[in-house]
RNA sequence: AGAGAGAUGGCAGAGUGGUCGAUUGCGGCGGUCUUGAAAACCGUUGACUGUUAAAGGUCCGGGGGUUCGAAUCCCUCUCUCUCUGCCA
């Protein structure tokens, strides 16, 4: 969410750089926004003073009821009705002002970075770099749905049974290579200076609004309805919430967390075009980093945070590029964000296999994430998290890239992890 | 799941209708002492809102009510703990 104080200062960046967004209507919105704001504030204003007075006179009364002076009590008393009355007619107005105002508020998105491009579509993402060479692949070569019923290690027509399309079941060397690849990354995670944490998969209403799930997003989670609890369509959820309602003292900045869970993404309406085998799920494993910074610091630790997640693709040795992505292509909350995308031979198509953003004060706002600056005064802090990386295009990838006539050959980084060498 | 107890400032823990935003201890910060540190002693130390700065206002788990006045009384919701039950 942004900060109010901050719309009413930067008015014109922060149209400009919705604006960039291509959130439409943002001039009037944002006008509407500061109206609100406007007659918040003197609403406010007269509020309070009808409950100053309110205070002095009670103060009062306590007084004369002390030295016995009823008749004199029961006069001031006369007076508080009617100053009863008007509080509460100006709280009443004032909290209904206060949730339209908040309404408005939370649907505008976060404001681009600087260097975000403008742009629409995915076509206009920039790309950065480009690593690694694509793979030239014999012409029989085989998609990865093809290959895992080859060798026997995925099985989608079994988690259909189980529980249904997107719930695939992982077999043998296929369940091994999962694990596999989650230690191997938690690993790397360790050895960069994440601290380990294992969160809960469900999380509570709260949570789910800290990190801007709820309430527009809604649809896109697992509701557990019975207790009111989400399955975390990532592992940013829990992580970035355990920090919420905290004041973090600065000798302990930056925080930085590594977490694997599975994540849980219903994709409503998201089903179409190549979405076949592992490229979309509804069940996925994923490890993610999360950064706690400073706002000075916070862009040095988004781009060593791209760093490590490049370093993951280079130990797999799969081709990747990194996009800064566009204004229209970044999510609702984030201020700037690459993605890696490691290139599927098979497919002959780039895959999504990591997003790294920093959110600046946006997800900070909301979840009252703050620390003591230099200065003594409590502001709030930079979030930032990545994917180190999500699994499924990265075991689709492994699995096209690497596929030879003697079966799937590993990269030599996980074979310790996997206990074996090849797919076969 | 049943019964009971509870939710107060970074933490512990007082406060059961009238200068209570809240006693006290610990912790934090500043100082005295010391070559330095520890100890001891002194001082200081919540958040939000508002303003050039103040004043003022709000916050004792959430919501509602009683009252001139609520941390304190009533209703309700949520959560936590203890015991019993079940169970990895």
């Amino acid at each position: 969410m942004l900060q109010i104080a901050v719309l009413r200062e930067q008015t014109e960046q922060i149209i400009a750089g919705l604006r960039k967004k291509n959130y439409n209507n943002a001039a009037a919105e944002v006008a509407a926004i500061l109206d609100l704001d406007q007659s918040r504030r003197t609403l406010q204003a007269s509020h309070d003073e009808v409950q100053a007075r309110a205070n002095a006179l009670a103060r009062e009364i306590g007084g004369l009821m002390k030295t016995g002076n009823k008749a004199g009590a029961e006069q001031l008393k006369a007076e508080t009705a009617e100053l009863k009355n008007k509080a509460k007619q100006y709280s009443e107005e004032l909290t209904a002002l206060e949730e339209n105002l908040q309404a408005a508020l939370v649907k505008l998105p976060n404001t681009p970075h600087a260097s975000v491009p403008p742009g629409r579509t995915p076509e206009e993402n920039e790309v950065l770099l480009e690593h690694g060479d694509i793979p030239v692949l014999p012409a029989n070569a085989q998609p990865h749905w093809e290959l895992i019923k080859k060798y026997d290690i995925i099985d989608f027509e079994l988690g259909n049974k189980i529980t249904g399309a997107g719930f695939p079941v992982y077999k043998n060397k296929g369940a091994r290579l999962q694990r596999a690849l989650i230690n191997f990354f938690l690993e790397e995670a360790a050895q960069a200076g994440y601290i380990e944490v294992q969160p809960p998969i469900l999380v509570n209403e709260a949570s789910g609004y800290g990190t801007g799930q709820l309430p527009d997003k809604e649809g896109q989670m697992y509701h557990a309805t019975a207790d009111n609890y989400y399955l975390v369509p990532t592992a940013e959820v829990p992580i970035t919430n355990m920090y919420r309602d905290e004041i973090i003292p600065r000798e302990q900045l930056p925080i930085r967390n590594a977490g694997y869970t599975p994540c849980f993404r219903r994709e409503a309406g998201s089903w179409g075009a190549d979405v076949r085998g592992l490229n979309r799920l509804h069940q996925f494993d994923k490890v993610e980093i999360v950064q706690i910074q400073e706002p000075e610091k916070s862009y040095e630790a988004l781009e060593e945070m791209s760093l490590h997640i490049q370093g993951l693709l280079q130990k797999l040795e799969l081709p990747y590029r990194v996009l800064r992505l566009c204004g229209g292509d970044m999510s609702f909350t984030s201020a700037l964000t690459y993605d890696m995308e490691v290139y599927s031979a098979a497919q002959k198509r780039w895959l999504e296999v990591s997003s790294c953003s920093n959110f600046e004060t946006y997800q900070a706002n909301r979840l009252k994430l703050r620390y003591k600056g230099e200065n003594g005064k409590t502001q709030l802090l930079h979030t930032l998290n990545g994917s180190a990386l999500a699994l499924p295009r990265i075991v689709a990838a492994l699995l096209e890239n690497n596929q030879t006539p003697d079966g799937i050959k590993l990269p030599a980084v996980l074979h310790s992890y996997c206990g074996f060498e090849m797919i076969n």
